[in-house]
DNA sequence: TTCAGTTCCGCAAAGCTTTGCGGAAAGCTT
DNA sequence: AAGCTTTCCGCAAAGCTTTGCGGAACTGAA
């Protein structure tokens, strides 16, 4: 096994001159005449030089290295997001190391330690639904490391953070419903401590008393986010003496455990009722039928964070809250009045 | 900003003794008393150190990291074998590099290039569509840096590998249509150098074989894997004097764009066409009708690829197939016979 | 010729860890 | 009491890069 990299030692002792003048030359010291910053550069090349990352990382304590913690790996929403980070993370000459919480208080805290002891410079996190506890978030703060949060954020007075207009979003949905003729619109929330939980609530409210509708507590149902229990809190939605004749749900695993749900029960999507959901593009035209969503700009919304993060790291900003605007695209799962 | 980390120096001017003490005495060297050994080891957890994997990568000329090159992030199928690696890499103290090629050569090559110079040390990797030189991938094996391929794969004589049964799959695909009682069944696949494309063409004709139907290249189409490309597949198709009653394409996002073009042709699914995928369990039963599929085991296979890599790593192998079994689910897209 | 001023380059330290080797102090034997 | 073995610990180098500082050699002027 031949030796992997070459070091600037390796240039030096071929070109009979000392390490600092190759690492000069390289960098167009001044102290450094024209003949020899030619040869260095061309041996450099010719020898496919690149400085040793864990080097530099030793000198300027930087390791290049942004950690990412998301709930999972496997849904679009994340990937993508994680695709629009890394994106803007590339530009700057970082790497994001990733990990997932898979929605767990503990793994949570565990992927903090693990990425620190990793020496990343920093941590952009979107909380697992099971985190209520915030104080591990608050030490990070008091170290001083930088920290950034998306979707699911807290401490937004001191910690940066990307969010949708869930509020908005809501109040969009049911005024859509409402224009459609849909008369009893449920909702299908997630776990109350989350800020998506609350703002979608409270524009699901802010919607219905705009259209002039009545708020039936028994059309608020909770979930945990998961596919399955989307599933159940539909079943006891369509069990209710008075069943909704609409219904939308926090985050597309949820709308599409709905929409299951629905079928499962013979009812036809959108003469029965119609369901609209946080969704995708892609996934949106998948399902069948077509799904009624609010769309977040999750590629975009994964920059933003990137670049608010590294606002943070170069101290610019200690707290920033970014609130992107979602779109509303109807298709067929919400249209009666067709 | 009070300084982050805590080193064997910060240890060792506190208790007074020399950094090797330190070090040692973390290590349960026989050298160093009981005493000292207590004493260290006490103020090392009370500081919380833990050691700069910088430094050691220097010194062991090891950091621990493993890079990955996928097709794509957002896919289902890439992130849940992504997932799989992780576990295991995690299990072994290593951590992964993510780095997408979305399905470019060149990309794939300078993901490639910036992988090395993160000093990885070797490289999991998915071809793009449109790799079909392979001498980035002869570079790698010259320059000795550990190699795995999974799924699209290549040189499997010096790169080890991890593969579905993509012909048994094809072939069990053929049969159950035959077994609905399908009779022209067509094969939508993808660039024709991958060697998913050949394996699946070819289980495809054993099959049609196996059960003495004839090959009608007509039912043969080609596209590039993207969802829109399926869907112009899928039309050309449709439009042939003598159509197909089936089909299945090469992929999960492929099969979406077919059952699309289907449905907006006005068909139904699956009495005036069977549809099958080669999919994952989430979306087969998302969509509309469910998709009967053949599903890989996904996240196991990202650990099998994983395990396989770090035999490599050890060089305890130089190359290996690992050919992992299919599943067919049979779900009502192409359920003819009810 | 001699001194000042350039020009060009090397030494060494810092950043952190591991480990072979050497050495001081203590205990033991004879 | 002198010499030998243990016991315990520190020095220093290696891995790679950057950079302040010192210094050699050379140019030009007086």
């Amino acid at each position: 096994m031949s030796k992997r990299h070459v070091s600037l030692k390796d240039l030096a002792k071929e070109l009979n001159v000392s390490i600092s003048t190759v690492s000069r030359a390289l960098k167009d010291h001044p102290d450094i005449s024209e003949e020899v910053r030619q040869k260095v550069k061309h041996l450099a090349s010719e020898r496919n030089y690149s400085p040793n990352p864990l080097a530099m990382g030793l000198l300027k304590q930087a390791t290049r290295m942004i950690g990412i913690i998301v709930p999972d790996l496997v849904t679009h929403f994340y990937s993508s997001i994680i695709s629009g980070i890394e994106s803007v993370a590339k530009e700057h000459g970082y790497f994001v190391v990733i990990s997932s919480s898979n929605e767990s208080y503990i793994k949570e805290k565990e992927s903090i330690e693990n990425l620190l002891k990793s020496r990343v410079e920093g941590l952009i996190i979107c909380m697992s639904q099971e985190t209520t506890d915030t104080s591990h978030f608050e030490k990070l703060i008091q170290a001083d490391i930088p920290v950034v949060m998306f979707d699911r954020v807290c401490l937004t007075d001191k910690i940066p953070a990307v969010i949708a207009d869930s509020n908005d979003a809501s109040q969009k949905i049911v005024r859509h419903f409402h224009d459609q003729g849909y008369n009893r619109i449920a909702y299908v929330s997630g776990p109350e401590h989350l800020n998506i939980s609350k703002e979608r609530m409270s524009g699901y409210l802010a919607g219905l008393n705009d259209c002039r509708m009545t708020v039936d507590p028994d059309l608020i149902e909770q979930c945990d986010l998961s596919f399955e229990s989307a599933q159940l809190a539909m079943k006891r939605l369509l069990k209710l003496p008075n069943p909704p004749d609409a219904v939308f749900g926090i985050n597309d695993t949820v709308a599409f455990g709905l929409m299951k749900a629905i079928k499962e029960a013979g009812l036809q999507i959108p003469e029965d009722i119609g369901v609209v959901g946080f969704t995708d593009e892609f996934h949106s035209t998948v399902v069948d039928p077509p799904l009624t969503s609010v769309t977040h700009p999750t590629y975009e919304m994964g920059r933003k964070t990137a670049e608010l993060f590294f606002k943070r790291l170069k101290s610019e900003i200690t707290s920033e809250t970014l609130v992107l605007q979602t779109k509303l695209v109807e298709r067929e799962s919400s249209a009666k009045s067709r």
